[in-house]
Order: structure tokens, then sequence, then C-alpha cells
DNA sequence: CTGAAAGCGCTTACAG
DNA sequence: CTGAAAGCGCTTACAG
């Protein structure tokens, strides 16, 4: 492969020169610059991002550790995130943490010997030695979806609380009273924080949240079942579930349907995370629609400005709940689809 | 950061010495060993991966460049893939076309000037310059799902031709004669092929397919809308309809949806790649199952091997219909889920 | 077993 | 505007 020095031979000036003229350095003759041009187009010679990256201690490239790949929330997420970045000339190179600490800890390791330009990631965790010591050790980070408390940095978030609280009152309204709360693992903020703003709005409907109907999962389809076979043992079953994912409302479906209950009238069930699929489960789930796209943009435009030296705020924006018909047939909710 | 300078004075060693124990050099003493040892330890030192690739001419670094992130049978294809090539000590960064083929090579493009140690690709159209060039500038690549014909590389992926033939047998047996494709785009290979496949089917039972009975898709949901639109605006609409791809059967089920046809009924849906929500859908989606993960380990395997000299083979692996029930009710199939 | 030194392919002050 | 040279952080023959 052509490498610069065959460019400057071609063109008949120096390596300089052509770095110069690559990187759009404005003190170059308008004869050299149009020589390297040629020269670099018959050689097709294409810079060594690996060289240049060791030179200017920059890769232009931003890690992503999500926890999921199989969850379409990160996917989508994912895709916003990369999409931000290229137009800000960033790659990004995800890691899939499949809700590992150890995983995790991998790619944030890799991703760090890599020397990325910074870091975003929505932790697995509580927070492992490792993500300490890195955000300790100045690489630039920020949370996104899930933080960790103590460490400092931007954290980029939709907050459910509302929308939570609307979807409790939705389930109260068509009569339920029992509800149960699949969650997501304790130390996870998203795992909790679900759980809490439940029980605060079942609260304020007057009711209680037994810990009998709160389902531990871990943000995966196996976990949702396993839940809510839990669940329909009880003496007393809940009449109405809600998964604080979609991979746990996969699994709460599967429960539901291998139990031969019918969705909607038997028992409700809501889902935290609104996808496209959910239009077309039987029934259509309810869902808690967080803003995906804009949390991807919000967290890379956060993290370049922390690149850049900058120090952005933290940016929490709401999740708004999706009526449909896996909690029974209400008034038709303006806000719902199809 | 400490480099590997910083360790070598704190151990009292040369540098060389340090790079031989990071990289398992037998001849080194047990005592150099140890004070190294210790040494990395207490400045907490990670080694440059930049600065090692450029060193070493390789980036232990495989590129991915998938067609569309938001399918998941891609999704899951990456998911094997990281997980082959992390079991084979490689890293892999991956990239997504949204079936547009400027955005493939944008990634290509990236991946090459990278140095990744070889490429895997499913390419979203019939080549273009730049995937041509760096197939012959020497790049280990190895195409997976979809192909370029006239590019010489391994080929991994699955036929599907015998499952359609299942599929079409199923229809047939149900009493549809009207059946309908909403194909993926004819530069594609898995877009002709798939059509090819349940043509041939058809003229096996004695049917035609006619024109207006290809849909033209591009993999997309929205265009699997469109097509079914279409499907139904004939004068004589089909009775069947089989989408090539499960993004495409997500925009069929909406349009079906919205003209209040019963599906399994007044239609039959069938999909290209099963997916876990299937199972979940009113109602449940028949689809033809690819052997998603060891699609993607054949393909790491074959990129592997590549890359450390051999010349593996292209790997063709069989697909699987599996019957739910948006075709109509069938006889229980031995091979059907819940 | 160990170290001094060259070199991977770039970029960027420094002179001119 | 241009070039010679240093240097980014490693690895690896080459001597010893």
């Amino acid at each position: 492969m052509a490498g610069i020095k065959d460019v400057a031979a071609e063109a008949g000036v120096s390596v300089a020169t052509v770095s110069r003229v690559l990187n759009a350095h404005p003190s170059v003759s308008e004869a050299a610059r149009a020589r390297v041009l040629a020269a670099v187009e018959t050689l097709g010679y294409r810079p060594n991002a690996v060289a240049r990256s060791l030179r200017t201690d920059q890769t232009r490239t931003l890690g992503l550790v999500i926890s999921d790949v199989l969850n379409p929330y990160f996917t989508e997420l994912a895709r916003s995130v990369e999409e931000a970045a290229r137009a800000l000339g960033y790659s990004v190179i995800i890691g899939n943490a499949d809700e590992r600490p150890d995983l995790q800890d991998h790619h944030v390791r890799t991703l760090l010997d890599r020397r990325i330009d910074g870091l975003l990631v929505s932790p697995t965790d509580g927070g492992t030695p490792l993500m300490l010591e890195a955000a300790r050790g100045g690489t630039p980070i920020v949370f996104v979806d899930r933080w960790i408390p103590g460490i400092d940095v931007p954290v980029v978030r939709a907050d459910g609380r509302a929308a939570i609280g609307d979807l409790v009152a939705h389930l109260y309204g068509l009569g339920r009273r029992r509800l149960a709360i699949i969650a997501g693992p304790a130390a996870t903020t998203t795992g909790s924080e679900r759980v809490e703003a439940f029980r605060a709005a079942l609260a304020g409907h007057g009711l209680v949240l037994p810990d009998a109907y709160v389902g531990q999962g871990d943000f995966q389809a196996a976990s949702g079942r396993r839940a809510t076979e839990r669940f329909l043992a009880l003496p007393e079953p809940p009449d109405a579930v809600f998964a604080a994912d979609n991979l746990m409302t996969l699994g709460a479906l599967d429960a539901l349907r291998a139990h031969g209950l019918r969705i909607g009238a038997d028992i409700a069930l809501a889902a935290f995370d609104d996808i496209p699929w959910f239009v077309h489960t039987d029934p259509p789930v309810t869902a808690i629609a967080q803003p995906t796209g804009e949390l991807g943009r919000a967290a890379v435009h956060a993290l370049a400005a922390l690149i850049d030296g900058g120090t952005p705020p933290s940016v929490t924006l709401p999740a708004r709940l999706v009526v449909r018909r896996s909690c029974g047939e209400g008034a038709p909710n303006p806000r719902s689809e199809q």
C-alpha cells in the first residue's frame, strides 16, 4: 500500500508538504497542492489513521459500551449515536456488555487501550473499579441511560417518573388494583429508579407495592418470563404487570401466553421502552417511550464538548406513555396509536 | 498516562525487556519479569494499542459492515461475530450501512484507513468501485449473508431455497393460490435469490408469479408497507404475501392491519428471517429461520483463516421453515412452535 | 538474558 | 511557501 513517501516522490515535494495538503493547511502553493492531489489520485493513496493517531494523540473515535445489543432500545440508541458522531467527524466503536460487568470491563479496557477520544457508557452495574479508574484517569466519559452514582460525569437520560405516574393512573382508571413490576438489577439506576417511581405512583392512589409484586429481573427476556411465572404462582396474583424494559416484556408475554391468560382482559401488561413491534403484538402493548434518538444525539454532543475541554451539563429528557390495548380497553387516549 | 518508559524506569530495566514480558517472550529472567509486572501494577500501565499496531502492522481488529443495525437479524449476526472474534483475540468495529451504498463505502473506507486486519461485509448493493478495489487491494474480506458476484472471496450464507420451497408447499396446502412476494433490492443477492426461489417453487405447483405480485422493497419497514398497499390496490389482490426480510414484514403487518384484514384468514403472511417477536405478533408469524449464530461464527473463522494466509472455503448453511399461524390454521406442524 | 537503536507512517514546530 | 528533522510509543532484529 502506497505511503506518504511514495506520494511525495510522485509529486516531487516533501512529505511535509503532502501532509499539509492532506490536512488542509493554508500555506501550500496551488501548484504543489495540485501535484499532490494528482499523486494521491494516481497512487490511490489513503493515509494511515494508525500513524496519524499516534502522532496527534487523538483517534477521532468514540467508544460506546451498551448493556445489550439485542435490546432494540440500545440498538436504536447506537444508531443515533453513530449518526451524530459521524456528523462531527468521529467514528464510533460499539462494545456490547450483554448485561455482564466483566464483558463491560473488557470492552472499556480495549477501548481505552485503543486511545479512543471519549467514552459513552450505559453501565451494567453499580460501578466496577475499572470504570472508576477510567473516570479518574481523565478519559472524557458521559453516561447514557444509566449512570453510576459517585462518578461525576455528565449523564444523558430520560426521566420516566412522570410517564410511570401516567401509566399507574391509566391502570388505576381501568380498575386494576394489584399492580406488579418486573424490575431490572437494583445495581443499575434504571433498575432501581423505575421501581421507586412505580411505588411512589401507587402510593399516590393509596396502593402499596408488596415485596412479592416486585419481580427481580436482569433486563433480559428469560428473567421476564421467570418473574412472571412467580407472580402467577402467588396465592393472589397481580392483575397488572409492568416490565421495566422491552426484553423482559417479551419474556412476560411468553409466560402469560403459556398460562392461557388473555392479556388486556385477564391481566394487564405494560412495558418500559417502546419499540415498533409493540404495535403488532397480540394485543398491542402499552409502553413508555423514550426519546431515544435525541438521547443519542445529546450524549454525543455532551461528549464532544467534554473532549473539547468544555463542561457540558447533564441532560434529562421526558419519556411519555403510549397507550395501546394491553392494559384493557380504556377511553381512546389522545396520545395513543392505532 | 504512564508509558513503557516509565515502567522500564520503575522496574530498572530497558523498554525492550518491558516489551518482552508484556508479549510473553520466552527469554526474560524470572527476576526481571517479576519487577516489570510489579511496575506495571503500581503504575497502572496499559500498553498503547495504537503504537503497537503501527509497529507490528496489525490491529487485531476486524471490521463488520452490516446492511442495517435496526434489523434484528443483523444485530444478532453482529453479536455472534463479536463473540467469535473475541474468542480469537480480535476486536470488531461495526459499521452500519443503513442499506445505503454511500454509507457502506464510508464505513469501508474508514475501516481500511484504520488498517483493520480483515473485513466482514454484507453488501448493500451490487458492488461499488471501492468494494472492488478493497478486494483487489489484498485486504482479507469475506462476505456474509449477501455477496457480490465477480469478487472472489469466501461467502458465508444461508441457502433459503429449500425452506422457501417448504413455505410455498405450506401455502399451497392451505389453499392459497395467489402468492405474492415483497422482494429486496435486485442488486443484492438475497434480494434476487429469494424471488427466484419463490418463483421456482410456485412453478413446481403449476403456479406463475405475475409481475404485479413482485413488490419492490429495500429491506426496510416503510417499503414493506408500500408494497403491500400496492398489492391490496390490485383488481385481484394476492391471498398470500411473503416478505423477504423481517423489517418489510413489519411494514406489511402495518398495511394489512390498516386495511382491517385478518391475517391468517383473509390473507396469509410469511417472513424471511425469524425473530423472537414473531411468536407474539397477532397472529404469530410463520417465518424462515436462518442459523444466524452459526453464520457469524463461520464468517469469523473464515476471515481469521484468510488473515492467517489460508484459503478458507465458502460456507452455505440451510435455513428452515418455522410454521406458526399467519398463513392460516394448518395441521400442527412438527417443526412449529407454540 | 539484556540493552541500544532503528523504524513503523505520520505531523508539526523550526528555519529558511 | 517549503523541507529537514524530531518524535509519537511501541517492537524487534542485532550484538553482546
